[in-house]
DNA sequence: TATTTAATTGCGAATAATTTGCATTTGAAT
DNA sequence: ATTCAAATGCAAATTATTCGCAATTAAATA
């Protein structure tokens, strides 16, 4: 293994995040985080799988660190309504969203600031306490099914 | 069949609605619109075979007309992240959303107004120019599981 | 550096959810 | 009453995901 010094910057950070949730750095591991840095789109597993194919990444072996990624609060879970379950990586700080195309499915990534959601919805809860996540998603048609 | 006077009012509605969206008044298609009105909380496929069983409708005739009442905005699918979809009626006034217990799967309807959301996502969108629908549902830990 | 051990992986098989093909039935228009 | 497309039941197919288990590997420790 590289010592610290030899390191890339962004694989210490990777390390350090991973070593904090008790995950071991694999060269699988590390390729599925690289893809989600380079893809700030949704992806499921068989897109990733298709990203890391020549370095033969086994489909199941990318199903268990998406569950553990999301355990872990690395990845979230984002529904476009389609068969499949799509990640991105989690940013505490500001929340992603996504326009999917009902016709097509294609979809667009949307900045919108929706803070203070989470806590008025809180304040109509009864059985909970704790908000730890929420998910927005827009669905529409878009300009060129439209046509 | 029975005539106008003879049915119920709420029948009346379904059939008008039914009617309007091309789609036959089947008993099976009745009896899950009843479902949905009767539950007004998010319902899986095998949720409403379940609640209809004695009436003995084929799962594959659930899903497929789940799927031509969504299509035809009657039902509306909610992402609860659980391994199966979950629906409800479209209410196209009032959004509903939801908390879900990520250990439990728990759920809890939430009332909250939502509006103004979509069009300012519309404004961030260079491939949309109508959104449709939206969902927005937020997961926590529920205070039973919490202890 | 070698040893050890639990975590991770690959592989194939299993499971779960959903969809499809096709022959039969049925709602509703005529 | 007749007609015909739409809807259904049933079984089989497909798709997405998970699991069991033996082999491998990361990384802690001697």
């Amino acid at each position: 293994m590289l010592n610290f010094c030899q390191m890339k910057k962004e694989t210490i950070v990777k390390n350090s995040r991973l070593k904090a949730l008790g995950l071991k750095e694999t060269p699988a591991r590390l390729a599925i985080i690289s893809i989600f840095e380079a893809n700030h789109s949704p992806l499921s597993a068989e897109d990733i799988w298709k990203k890391i194919k020549n370095k033969k990444v086994n489909l199941a072996t990318i199903y268990r660190n998406i569950l553990s990624l999301e355990k872990g609060g690395v990845l979230t879970r984002i529904d476009l309504r389609k068969s499949s379950n799509y990640y991105e990586l989690k940013d505490t700080l500001h929340h992603h969203h996504h326009i999917t195309c009902s016709t097509c499915g294609t979809f667009e990534d949307i900045e919108l600031c929706d803070e203070g959601l989470s806590s008025k919805a809180l304040e109509n809860s009864l059985k909970f306490s704790k908000i730890l996540d929420h998910s927005l998603e827009f669905f529409g048609i878009c300009k060129k099914c439209k046509r």
